[in-house]
DNA sequence: GGGTCCCCGTTTTTT
DNA sequence: ACGGGGACCC
């Protein structure tokens, strides 16, 4: 990839040499953070001057490795804790990361630099908001906000949204922020016809909109951070002399934005840590570039890698599967897991694979496999089923129901990214900052007041003739006559609504006057109202919206931090199974871990070797192999023969990953056949010697042949596509089949 | 301005 | 099958 930014030429620091600092003091090798450690872990902690590359096999310890070599460098005064940078990609891995810290060097842990890359990127920009074109209380916006807002830009460039959809270009535009790319440095090659071969111009106006708005998308605070450090050299000066050691966790999984951005503010110093894998880099689809961490040693000179391949988690069996498997990848820096601890023999079991028949029997063999090892005294929290994409939920929710088994679902739409929360969050938005145009477009009819899009394109002309916000704008409107007495009534009364719940803000506690302000506006009425299923849940969440407000000191350290910190609060420590995405996965271990859908279009899916080639199919063994290291005793891979997608029934043949395991590490579970549909239909790359004759058993078919199915009855086939048959069934219709599946009738 | 019908898409997801 | 969103009509 091409950079963006040229950094050869040395940026002119005005600030001279360091501020004098304390001599950096030994840290004895008893030390407690170093106890422990093997050679290589010691050697990533101690090495604290100059770059290193910690490449960490999963389960190595590596979140380990970077807490104790901030310790490491804060026992040594090295550096004060504000002059330590250490950066993560998700709040979870943060506060984890926090904690550890904190309980190895107390109260200096708060000090630190410690956050995401978007946290991080606040915190510089609300001091430097100015030098981008920013207000320093600039609000972030969520995706929601995003799309419309560049919904808004399309249709005013009379863009047919119907024939170019915002969120494709929505895409694009994120991942040019993703590579760095403002809208100057989108040529003609970057925007393709994307738009009607307007993607430049819109993605100009959409961040000009923006910045009227004072407002900035996730994607921004990368992009403004980097605008500020290579326009004002005095700002980047500031922070590169600061920042005297940077520690990055999942390099692999940073895009070119983050790259640069750390590759400018370790400049100076050149102390950087990045701790990454590049077999697990499964977040290219957004933005995400292995290349970083595959260039690392050119990019800093000298630069020294330390391999981190001793597993702590895993049984050999497990380790020799995913290791198996990841070597059909291409392109890698190359690790080797090994064993770090003693398993007890009996305790080691194969890898096993199942074969099933159909979605249902999986759901069914896997949940009577739980209720086994539950009998077996395994509790449900150390059980996880980890599904390739979401629609894979279903099926296992309702067997684990059916059996009355708890569990959760992690995943899906987030606490913050609900409907009512984040309508009444617009609430709050507009009382507390009264431009924030998008909040008044959310709900000024919600609920219904009978202002449409009449009395909104007023409000909006207002606005645009006088360059006023909405609120303003809609304010002066309700003067005029312009509107119809209703509307300007419902218009009229909302506004002063909103002023008087503003007027409160300092004298009502703020969860008081969000109460006040749901309640008066009548949200909280109409889901009350409403009389659908979810109607009552949303209530229940609009309550803990409420609560969760009472955890912070007012309403304006409450909305930054839900902008930045959109999770779902999940309450832990019930004892439940888990079913989570292979995504949503990473960084977790659990001791047993089922791995169902594994077949050819599911995983590796579909869309990810048509889209992306070979990467992609890369990607997705990437992604199994991630699957295999969460477990640390038992794994279970099922596929099945049949799946309901989209309510057709398909056939699937299993999954071309099934093949790559070492035979050694595994077990097949023979049944009904099935082990012997998978040998006979995986795709050889050459066709397996024995594979002949068992489909000369099966027979050979042709278009018109007769044959019956256990399943499907008899029936005449249509078609035949290598070992699939279309097939007419005299009272099932229409389905494709395995050709092991049918016999000659 | 609000209700109804039809058409489209339907991997992964953090911040 | 199903839900969301847009177009169309009252």
């Amino acid at each position: 990839m091409s950079d963006p930014f040229d950094l050869d030429d040395d940026i002119p620091n005005p600030f001279q040499p360091a501020p004098r600092r304390a001599e950096p003091a030994p840290v004895p090798a008893d030390a407690v953070w170093l106890v422990g450690l093997n050679p290589e872990q010691t050697e990533a902690v101690t090495t604290t001057e100059g770059p290193v590359l910690v490449l960490s096999g999963a389960g190595t310890g590596k979140t380990r490795v970077l807490t104790s070599r901030l310790a490491q460098i804060l026992a040594g005064r090295r550096a004060q804790p504000w002059q330590i940078l250490s950066v993560t990609f998700t709040n979870r891995a943060a506060r984890e990361m926090k904690e550890r810290v904190g309980h190895l060097v107390g109260p200096a842990a708060e000090s630190l630099w410690l956050g995401t890359f978007h946290s991080l990127c606040v915190r510089i920009l609300r001091r430097h908001a100015e030098a981008v074109g920013l207000k320093s209380n600039f609000t972030i916006l969520d995706s929601d906000d995003q799309l419309r807002l560049l919904k808004q830009v399309m249709e005013g460039e009379h863009i047919d949204t119907k024939k170019w959809p915002a969120q494709a270009l929505m895409g694009a535009i994120q991942r040019w922020k993703d590579r760095g790319l403002t809208p100057d440095k989108i040529g003609p090659d970057l925007a393709g016809d994307l738009a009607g071969g307007r993607a430049q111009v819109l993605y100009r106006h959409y961040q000009e909109r923006l910045l009227t708005l004072n407002a900035a998308d996730f994607g921004d605070l990368l992009l403004h951070c980097l605008t500020l450090f290579l326009s004002h050299p005095d700002a980047l000066a500031q922070y590169q002399d600061q920042f005297r050691y940077i520690l990055v966790d999942e390099y692999q999984d940073t895009n070119v934005a983050q790259y640069l951005w750390l590759r400018l503010l370790a400049q100076k110093h050149k102390n950087i840590c990045c701790v990454g894998d590049d077999d697990q880099s499964i977040y290219s689809w957004r933005g995400a570039e292995v290349g970083n961490i595959l260039k690392f040693e050119r990019d800093f000179p000298g630069a020294k890698v330390v391999r981190l391949e001793s597993n702590y988690r895993s049984t050999p069996h497990i380790l020799a599967a995913a290791s198996g498997l990841i070597a059909n990848n291409a392109d890698r820096l190359g690790k080797t897991l090994r064993p770090g601890i003693r398993h007890d023999p009996s305790e080691v079991e194969k890898v096993r694979v199942r074969g099933v028949w159909d979605g249902p029997e999986e759901a069914r063999v896997v949940i009577e496999e739980i209720e086994a090892l539950q009998r077996k005294g395994c509790s449900a929290a150390t059980i996880a089923i980890l599904v390739r994409a979401g629609f894979q939920t279903r099926e296992f929710e309702e067997r684990l129901i059916t059996t009355g088994i708890p569990y959760r679902v992690i995943g899906g739409p987030r606490f913050y990214e609900r409907q009512e929360i984040r309508d009444a969050m617009a609430y709050l938005r507009l009382v507390n900052s009264p431009d924030d145009g998008l909040a008044f477009e959310r709900i000024v009819n919600l609920p219904k007041r009978g202002l449409g899009d009449a009395a909104l394109q007023a409000v909006h002309a207002v606005a645009r003739a006088r360059a006023f916000p909405l609120f303003e704008a809609a304010r002066l409107l309700v003067e005029t006559d312009e509107l119809k007495p209703k509307p300007r009534g419902a218009l009229t009364k909302f506004c002063a609504d909103v002023l008087r719940w503003r007027g409160l803000l300092d004298d009502l506690p703020h969860t008081e006057l969000a109460e006040m302000i749901l309640d008066e506006s009548g949200y909280v009425e109409m889901w009350k109202n409403d009389k659908s299923a979810e109607a009552p849940g949303r209530v229940e969440n609009l309550k803990e919206l409420v609560r969760a407000l009472a955890d912070y000191e007012n309403l304006q350290s409450f909305l930054e931090h839900v902008a930045l910190v959109m999770e779902n609060d999940q309450k832990d420590g019930v004892d439940k199974v888990t079913i989570m995405t292979l995504h949503g996965a990473k960084g977790l271990e659990f001791d047993n871990v089922f791995l169902p859908g594994w077949e050819e279009g599911v995983f590796p899916h579909q869309r990810a070797m048509d889209e992306g080639g070979n990467a992609g199919l890369e990607e997705e063994r990437r992604l199994a192999y991630v699957g295999l290291t969460r477990a640390r005793k038992r794994v279970l891979v099922t596929f099945a023969a049949n799946r309901r997608i989209y309510n057709q029934w398909q056939s699937a043949l299993p999954s071309r990953f099934l093949d790559e395991l070492p035979a050694a590490d595994i077990d097949r579970d023979a049944e009904r056949g099935l082990i012997g549909s998978w040998q006979q239909s995986s795709r050889p790359k050459q066709p397996a010697a024995w594979a002949a004759p068992l489909r000369d058993q099966a027979g050979d078919f042709e278009a018109g042949d007769r044959v019956f199915h256990q399943k499907f009855g008899g029936g005449v086939v249509l078609a035949v596509d290598g070992d699939k048959l279309e097939i007419e069934f005299d009272q099932a219709g229409i389905k494709k089949v395995l050709d092991s599946f049918v016999e000659p009738a």
